[in-house]
DNA sequence: TTCGGTGCTAACAAATTTGTAAGTAATGGG
DNA sequence: CCCATTACTTACAAATTTGTTAGCACCGAA
């Protein structure tokens, strides 16, 4: 999110890592902190900075700013800048990210399940 | 996967995010650097730890080690200990992981399909 | 008695991510 | 001129994750 280290093995292992799982490299671009949750409040449609900002009240305009950034980049989301003062810019999810909503719904429902089972474990 | 502050800002955002969000939830499971790539090459069937290690090439044993708890603390995997010398242990995919293969399937088609169009985007 | 094989752990260091606080630009309205 | 509004940016600090190196316990074989 700062710049990264070209070439410290952190970087390295990272890039041979996805290069060589599809799994991991997918799941890569949907796994900064609050990535996920900024997606779902967009799969109702297109949002502004500011409302995406009240659905998420514990984020920091930095990191919401950071995260859209990094969505953006990776093609999730489209960001779109009207030329007005204030100024207004919107966020939509993009065909590719679409094409993940039902997964993430399944993956949703795993969550869910197992979450309970967790729950149940422990306090009993 | 050091132990990590009760009460900072950053792990009670990761708490009230993860409540909050089932898919945020289910994806943080997954979510350490080799997790992914251990899990799959758990698909199979089960592995020793040695086993492991030289199916990744670059992990270390540490960081080999780290996932692997982490993984089974969060009932991922099944892990067992044989009381022999020298000590062999193996590990395998749990119930609750296995029904996540035909999600981690589409996860992967979907990778593997986007990551072409951007290598196609960045090359020309 | 020393050595090898296996699956770790401990102490430390480096890298990266996340959070905090304080700005900035542009412009129309008062 | 001064202010409010909106979507940011900057500089910094704290927290967390990841990587490096060395070592440990066990027992049987040589």
């Amino acid at each position: 999110m700062g710049k990264r280290k070209e070439s410290s093995t952190n970087m390295v292992n990272e890039k041979c890592i996805t290069e060589g799982c599809d799994l991991t490299y997918a799941v890569c671009k949907m796994g900064g902190r609050w990535k996920l949750l900024i997606l779902c409040k967009l799969e109702h449609g297109k949002l502004r900075f500011g409302e995406i900002k009240k659905l998420i009240p514990n984020i920091s305009e930095r990191m919401l700013t950071l995260q859209l950034r990094e969505l953006e980049k990776d093609g999730l989301v489209k960001r779109t800048v009207y030329a007005e003062v204030p100024p207004r810019v919107d966020y939509e999810l993009s065909t590719m990210s679409k094409e993940l909503i039902p997964i993430w719904l399944q993956l949703s429902n795993w969550g869910a399940k197992h979450r309970q089972n967790q729950e149940y474990q422990i306090s009993a």
